[in-house]
RNA sequence: GGGCGAAUACCAGAGUGGCCAAAUGGGGCAGACUGUAAAUCUGCUGGUUUAUACCUUCGGUGGUUCGAAUCCAUCUUCGCCCA
């Protein structure tokens, strides 16, 4: 009797060409493709996000093109349609293939983290409108311990987290469900590009983006009706190309400040998988510039070593 | 040829005798982060293994002063104006 197939993860920063090895891995494994990227998930929004939908030919992938773009995607809702593709991907008898660099989604999914629908409570959320920050934080350290910094970064956040924790009191059933419970079958691989490689392939991907028509991807955006504010909201890309359109910004001033967020972007993806990795998650570092052939055997590797 | 202005840390830029290792912003670095995560937030950013400490720094040189990034002289470079 064979054991299930393990969770394979490949994940890395923007621009290191996970996508690549990924499909190279996929097509040697028998495996099908989950996305792990908060923006690639929209439709349309192609050329901002870095889908390289080409790149994958007959291997089936999943979580990417499935809402329309201008929709504001959330961690519950990643998570429950994570659970949903792994279920699929299982049911055709191939191995789920996690891969992207939205490092709270992919650590999520390692966490067996599985959030209930929390409804929106407007009685609540009125009768708490017009509170400062410091009296949320403090109603909400009453409710629970404070295990994070960002349920209190803004009011609106702090109700939210408040809304939260009046509903898990008042369903015991929903709270034990936000338990989670680590998997113990999942390969982590990330793809390891050294910062001054990883700027300069940014930089140079940023001059392809544009040349294909990035500025012409963001204005059928809007002009198919997507929110301006909304786009900005989704940051990078789509946030400075909008700027532009809308005259807010130059062209130069908006080439600028977008290569920089880019790179700081990078950067606080690193900074998250260290983080995972003092968190006792443990991440195998493949060069970015590998053969796929070579790359694909080191994970065949892992996955022997894991099974046995 | 004459006149004026400017030169400050990686960059921009404040400071105009002591409270200045020098505001602020950007960049960079490090970090946090469970319902916004390509978001949001925090710390550090001349050197000395710790520092309410010392050392080196504000174009160069030489002065004035108890004390200079700040005042004076001079040189260099850059900008502007009049010829």
């Amino acid at each position: 009797m064979t054991s299930p197939a393990p969770l394979l993860v490949i994940t890395g920063p923007t621009a290191s060409g996970k996508t690549r090895l990924a499909v190279a891995a996929a097509r040697a494994l028998n495996a099908e493709i989950i996305g792990a990227d908060s923006r690639q998930v929209y439709r349309g929004m192609d050329l901002g996000t870095g889908k390289d939908l080409e790149e994958y030919g007959d291997v089936p992938y999943h979580l990417v093109d499935i809402l329309p773009a201008g929709y504001r995607y959330n961690l519950y809702e990643y998570l429950r349609d994570y659970d949903r593709a792994e279920a699929l991907v299982r049911s055709h008898g191939r191995m789920p293939l996690l891969c992207g660099g939205t490092g709270l989604y992919v650590e999520s999914v390692l966490r067996g983290l599985h959030l209930p629908e929390v409804p929106a409570d407007p009685g609540l959320r009125a009768s708490l409108a017009g509170r400062t920050l410091a009296e949320l934080t403090e109603i909400l350290a009453s409710m629970k311990t404070l295990h994070n910094t960002t349920d209190v970064d803004t009011p609106q956040r702090a109700v939210r987290a408040i809304e939260i924790e009046t509903y898990y009191a008042a369903h015991p059933d929903a709270a034990a469900l936000a338990q989670p419970s680590p998997r113990t079958d999942a390969v982590v691989v990330g793809v390891d590009i050294g910062r001054d490689e990883r700027r300069r392939r940014i930089t140079e991907r940023l001059h392809r983006r544009f040349a294909a028509g990035m500025t012409a991807e963001v204005e059928r955006l809007l002009a198919e009706g997507v929110d301006a504010e909304n786009l900005i909201y989704y940051g990078l890309e789509y946030k400075y190309v909008t700027l532009f359109v809308l005259g807010r910004l130059s062209r130069d001033e908006m080439e600028r400040s977008l290569e920089t967020a880019i790179h700081q972007f990078a950067k606080r993806q690193m900074t998250w998988f260290r983080g995972m990795e003092r968190r006792g998650w443990h991440i195998t570092w493949l060069p970015f510039d590998m053969e796929p052939v070579s790359f694909v055997g080191e994970i065949q590797k892992l996955i022997e070593n894991a099974r046995s």
